[in-house]
DNA sequence: TGTCCGATATCCT
DNA sequence: GGATATCGGACAT
């Protein structure tokens, strides 16, 4: 069998190509034996040193986001407002603090454990934000600097032949990051399908 | 050690 | 549509 998860290569490009690229994957956990999996359907790009919202501006470097200077391809999950988790992905190579941000999917497999985790049976509302997939996909902090590319690891995204024209990607400026002023918060680097129903609001 | 505040979601009116 | 929950990280003291 083709083994279709993502490698190295797939991260190790430019941040904003690789925001439009994971579009149409797959994110795959395989959590106490159940498969949850949901197509990502928007995304983020954070250019770390010169972005006035990314964690990483300016070439800020802490414990939180030192994964963000290792290689691509691994996982940046941290905590928000004291409850809800992003969930990022690194891009590019050692030392350029750039990752994606993974906005929204849309449900594909566990639909109903996912379901269960998030208190609700709304398909709609399941994982159509970063907060509300971390829940539903039961990701947490536990799993930030994870290699997504590790041969046998439980979280990994797939390639499952899922084609997005460049004309079915939209774009717009960024969600909830006003403080980085007029420019910083209106560049537009989210990416998300056009129509598709499971994208943010 | 203390204070300030956030890459959101939800509940309430 | 608006308030607010809730906690760990960042940075000042």
């Amino acid at each position: 069998m083709r083994d279709k998860r993502l490698k190295r290569g797939f991260f190790i490009r430019p941040t904003i190509i690789v925001s439009k690229a994971l579009l149409g994957k797959f994110l795959i956990h395989e959590y106490r034996g159940q498969i949850l999996s949901g197509m990502i359907v928007e995304t983020e790009a954070y250019i770390g040193e010169k972005d006035k919202a990314a964690h990483s501006y300016g070439g800020r470097r802490t414990i939180r986001n030192e994964v963000e200077y290792g290689p691509g391809g691994y996982v940046y999950i941290y905590l928000v407002y004291g409850l809800h988790h992003q969930l990022n992905f690194v891009t590019a190579g050692t030392d350029q603090p750039e990752c994606v941000l993974i906005r929204a999917l849309e449900p594909a497999e566990g639909i109903e454990v996912m379901k269960n985790n998030r208190k609700t049976g709304k398909l709609s509302n399941l994982t159509n934000g970063p907060g509300k997939l971390c829940q539903a996909l039961a990701l947490d902090r536990s799993l930030n600097g994870h290699d997504l590319t590790a041969k046998g690891s439980d979280f990994y995204i797939e390639d499952r032949g899922v084609k997005i024209s460049p004309k079915r990607i939209k774009k717009g400026p960024r969600i909830g990051i006003d403080y980085a002023g007029p420019y910083w918060s209106r560049v537009h680097w989210r990416f998300w399908i056009k129509d598709n129903p499971f994208v943010s609001k």
